[in-house]
Formats: structure tokens, sequence, C-alpha cells
DNA sequence: CTGAAAGCGCTAACAC
DNA sequence: GTGTTAGCGCTTTCAG
């Protein structure tokens, strides 16, 4: 057991609440009475109790990280930020999974967990935003992507119809006539993909063209692959494929490369979410790139600002994202650059 | 504020005493009280505060788990992994990442979070296994992959050694010849680079080949295919570039396919971890594959065990693996069907 | 500037 | 079976 603030204070000569003054470095005190209470905290080694400060009615310095899985290749890159820039706000990142259950993410929302946190940054898949909105006092939440929530609830995301439009028009404007979109989801109440589907929508009636949309249960490789699949059994003319994540697009982009399509020659691939898999893709991956890190800092500020004043108004952030024009949409040549598309 | 338990005593007409006495299900209550008791605390919302019960001297149910990099996809799956099996244990994983810096390791292993946690889980790679040893009283600690440490420190890993050895000799078996290691990192004290060196030299001189390593700073697919250059050029004859992670592998491929190499006509790629990646790349990627739900859960009972006998002497885990022969190292015709190869 | 002491919510030893 | 109560380690109000 490591010493108390007491042990500190008696071995000092001093009263606990000068130890306090001098750990917390806040209140003032005599700079003699500082440095010999410095060296008994260093001497026994002391370390600030970290339940008894929770306790007593501080943060816990935990907030919860709520995802389908860490495992996904987007949401471990957003871990990763938001764990890097947690430690800005002298936060740590606990991270629950909830495979995109709606059921499993009202435990975790009313669970003792959402009490101890200071605060949860969500990313739910199968509650609608009423179902968000309706739950016990507990810690903030700052939502993962769209919501429609009607403003109730503070959430981030990325301008998803814009972004899904833009890529859109760029299969139609590198000639692309039968370009097919894999990712909607129906079941989920979650808006994303619904938001995806509206972009598309949109730059192919802007063109003229005819839509083609599959749904997905999930949005994992096998589940492109298997939609990859049915595509070319419904439509062996698709020249394009515009998936709703990056995993979908490698899955499709495997089925069609073992089939013996060329790609890109015979069908652009094309993704959302720049993950690094699809930039070390054979051949590499057109997508969508969400700036995740202002993704991150943005969740993290959010709840900085909740967490000091409870009732400002709910705040949608809107975050930029790029289009990455990479080798699997466009023909041989030369490449190019990858053009800016910025939101906001 | 949620109530607390004088509040339900209050107005269950009980003492605190039979509240938690119902709340913790542990000595016997009256039926009939029981039952009026529960009534209100489902009334009242009530929901044991954590930092009261940890104060008390409990348990705070969380572990830590201290990686390089959660976004890295070995990583990612495995904390996907322990994030599933810790619930059965009744802890939530936290997450903190070093980026494989030796002082931020000391930090985090030290640090005010190391105690408020019941136990730490932590993949090392600054730390040697002295430095891990030397640390002051606080949770205990498992540690993930080959340590080395002589016997002093609980760990879990597959033998890397044989895994390596096993992978090597696949390759020499379909008739490689000039068989290239990716990935050795000198400047690591972590073990687990070395032991899979020590497997391909094995198998190597067994087969009288001439061995050509790689040292590389870091194990992401830009370091591959940096890699994967640098052995283009000094030794353009290459057939087979076994790589010790299958990031590595999979830039080494990307840079071999965009030369116009063919994989695996040409040159057989193959790398260590089975990320999902490479189960989708084009082509497939062979790779040797830990049983990573294994590892999670002996990491998790180790710690429990850990736990309950604070004397037990250290133990040394090893989980199964097995190699996956996949379209990257096998040449055209008949794909085998992924051998077994288990280790324990 | 420093000391004494209350109390955050809970568990468990000690009564009855 | 149930009630009373000390105390986990800390912050902070109130005195000095």
């Amino acid at each position: 057991m490591s010493a108390n603030l007491r042990q500190v204070a008696e071995r000092a000569g001093v009263s606990v609440r000068t130890v306090s003054n001098v750990v917390s470095g806040f209140a003032l005190v005599a700079p003699q009475t500082r440095e010999r209470v410095q060296r008994v905290i260093d001497e026994l080694g002391y370390r600030p109790n970290a339940a008894a400060r929770h306790l007593r009615g501080g943060r816990s310095g935990l907030v919860a990280l709520v995802l389908p899985e860490i495992a996904s290749p987007y949401f471990g890159e957003l871990a990763g930020h938001l764990a890097d820039r947690a430690e800005a706000y002298a936060w740590t990142l606990l991270v629950q999974q909830t495979g995109g259950d709606a059921e499993r993410e009202r435990e975790l929302l009313d669970g003792v967990r959402a009490q101890t946190v200071d605060g949860l940054i969500m990313s739910p898949w199968g509650l609608s935003p009423g179902d968000l909105t309706r739950r016990p006092d507990s810690a903030p939440l700052v939502l993962l992507g769209e919501q429609d929530a009607g403003g109730l609830l503070d959430h981030v995301a990325i301008d998803n119809v814009s972004a899904a439009a833009d890529l859109t028009r760029h299969l139609i404007e590198t000639g692309r006539r039968r370009i097919a979109a894999v990712g909607l989801q129906p079941h989920l109440v979650n808006g994303t993909a619904a938001r995806r589907a509206q972009g598309y929508r949109r730059a192919l009636a802007e063109a003229g063209l005819p839509r083609h949309e599959i749904t997905v249960e999930r949005l994992h490789r096998e589940d492109g692959a298997a939609a990859m699949t049915r595509l070319l059994g419904a439509d062996p003319d698709v020249d394009a494929v515009f998936c709703f994540s990056d995993q979908l697009a490698l899955g499709a982009m495997h089925v069609a490369l073992s089939r013996g399509l060329s790609v890109p020659g015979d069908l652009a691939v094309a993704g959302f979410d720049d993950i690094e898999d699809g930039r070390y893709a054979n051949p590499a991956l057109t997508t969508v790139a969400p700036d995740k890190p202002a993704i991150a800092e943005a969740a993290l500020t959010c709840l900085a600002q909740r967490l000091a004043d409870r009732d400002d108004p709910p705040r949608r952030i809107v975050v930029p994202h790029r289009l990455e024009l990479r080798s699997s949409s466009v023909r041989a040549e030369r490449t190019p650059s990858s053009s800016r598309h910025r939101t906001q």
C-alpha cells in the first residue's frame, strides 16, 4: 500500500490540509514548507488516491468510448486519435463494445459505468436518437456520426451527403455509367448510410443515370464480398461500385479481382473512411477521407464544454473531409493528385 | 444526483446494512424485506457508487491495456477480444497507448492510473524485462509477447520460434531458395522479433540455404514497403519474403506488385499475425495465425489468478497458433488447405 | 498561511 | 436477520 496524505503530513510535521495544497498546487503555501512537504512526498512515493478524489466529488478522469467494435480499422484508428488527444484533457479512455446491438447500447448507456465516467463518446447503431435522449441523469454524451436527433444531442460528423455526392460525381466524370452503391442499412436507425445513399442518389439524378443499391447487414469485408457476388449476378455490366465503407470496398474488390475483372479497367471501386489498408491495397483504394484527428479533437472538446456548461444548447459539429482518388477508380495514365473538397 | 444507500434505507424503513445486503446479494435477507427494498431501489433508480466501493477497499473493476498503438490491426483485434472477454470478469478495459516509447511505458506503469486499476495487460516494446520488474508496489502486470524475463513476470505468448521455423519451412518446401526475412528490430529489447528471426534461421540452416535479413524501425505497411524497396535493390533475385508482421507483408507486397512482380509467381510473400486485411488482400496473405481469443482469455485468467494469489510463481503461458497458407505463397493449381501446427 | 474536522457512499466488524 | 457505526483517502469550509 502506498502512503496517504496523513502519513505525509505527519512525517513532514504539517497538517493534511497543507499537504493537499502542495499536491494540488492550488492554494498558497510557504516556499520552505512546500519544499519540505515535496521532499517527503518523493521519499514516500506518495500518489493521490483517485478513488477518494472521485468520491469526494471530483472527476473520475475517465471517458467511455462506446463503439460497435474496436477491431474495425476505422474505429481502431479513431480510438487511437482519441486516446492520444484525451491526454491533453487529463482523461483516460475506457473502451466498451456493443456489436451494434441496441440492447447492449442501452445497457452501457444506463449501466453503472456510465455513472462513474466523466462522459461518454458513442457511435450508436442500434438506438434511435429518441432512445438516446431518454436516459437517466448520468454523464454527458457525445455522439459520433449523423444523428438527425432534431438538435437534441451533441454530435460530431462529416457532411456525408456532400462527400458521397462528390465521390459519385468523380465516378461519373471518369466515364462510369452503371454505378452501384453497396452498404445501405435500412435496418439501422443510425442515419449514416442513409445520408451517403442520399448523396449517391443526388449525383446520379443530376447526371440522369440509373441507380443500383445493395443492402448489407454489416460493414465488414465479408459483407462487401457477398454484396459484390450478388451484384455481379444481378448486373454483370456494372462499371463502378461505391461502397459505404472501405472494408466493404476491400471485400468487393477481392471478389471482383478473383472473378478476373480488372480494377479499375472493367470496374471502378471506391470506399469510405480512408483506413490504412485501403492505401496499401492492390490497387490502392479511392475513398472519402474524414479528418479523424479532427473528429477526435471535436468530440473531446465538445465533452469538455458540455461538462463546463450543462445547459448550453446541443451542438452539431461538422468536421472536414476530402476525396482520395487512387488507382482503384482512376484508369491508367497519370493518377490525378487527390483533390480537396473541404466542408466548413 | 442519483440516490444513495441511506436514502433507499430510509424510504424502505430499514438500515443501510440491509440495503447493502440486498444490493450485494451477500448475506441473508428475509424474502419480504428483500422485495420491499428492491422495490425502492427500482423506484429511486439506485445504482451503487463505484468510487465509494473502490475506496472502501474493493476492486475498481478496471483493467488497463497498455499497447504501442491501438490502431494497429493486430492490437485492435486483440483489444476487441479482451474487451469482450473482460465482461466475464466484470472488468472494463481502459486503453493507453505508448507508441512503443520506453519513457511513456514507464510513466504508464508507475503513474496514478496504474494504482487505480485492478491490473495491467501490457505489450512492452521499449522497456526491458529488467526495467519491467523494477516498479513500485502497484497493480499486477501481465505481459503480452516473449519476454525472456527469466521467469520473473507473468506473460502469455505463442511459440514464435517454432511458428517462424514452420513458415520458413513451408517456403522452402514450395521451392523457394532465396528467402529474405523482413522485420528484425535489433533496437528493441522486446524479444519477439528476435525469436522469429531465430526460427527463420533455424529452418534455413536445416536446408543449407543463405539468409538475408532486413531490419525495420517499426512494423507498419510503410516500413514493409521501404524494406521491400531496399531488398529488391540489394537482391533482385529474391524469391520469397517472410515478414514478421502482416502489415509489413502487405506493404512489401504492395511494392512488389507495383514493380510488376507476380505474387506468388516471382515472389512468395508471407506475414505474421493473421489480421483481417491479409485474408482479403490480393493475393490473400499467407501468415502465422496466433489464437487471439486464447491470448485474450489467458491474459485475463492470468490476471485474475495473480490477484487471487499474489505470490504464486510467475507463469509463462504458451498459446496455440497455426499456419494459414494462402495464395500469396502458394503457386497456382490447388491451394492446400491450411495445415495445423498446434503448440501445446 | 496552516490546522481541525466534516463528510463524499460504501462495506463489514460488532452488536442485538 | 437487522441495526449502528467506523473508516477507506481526499477536499474544503471554517477557524485561527
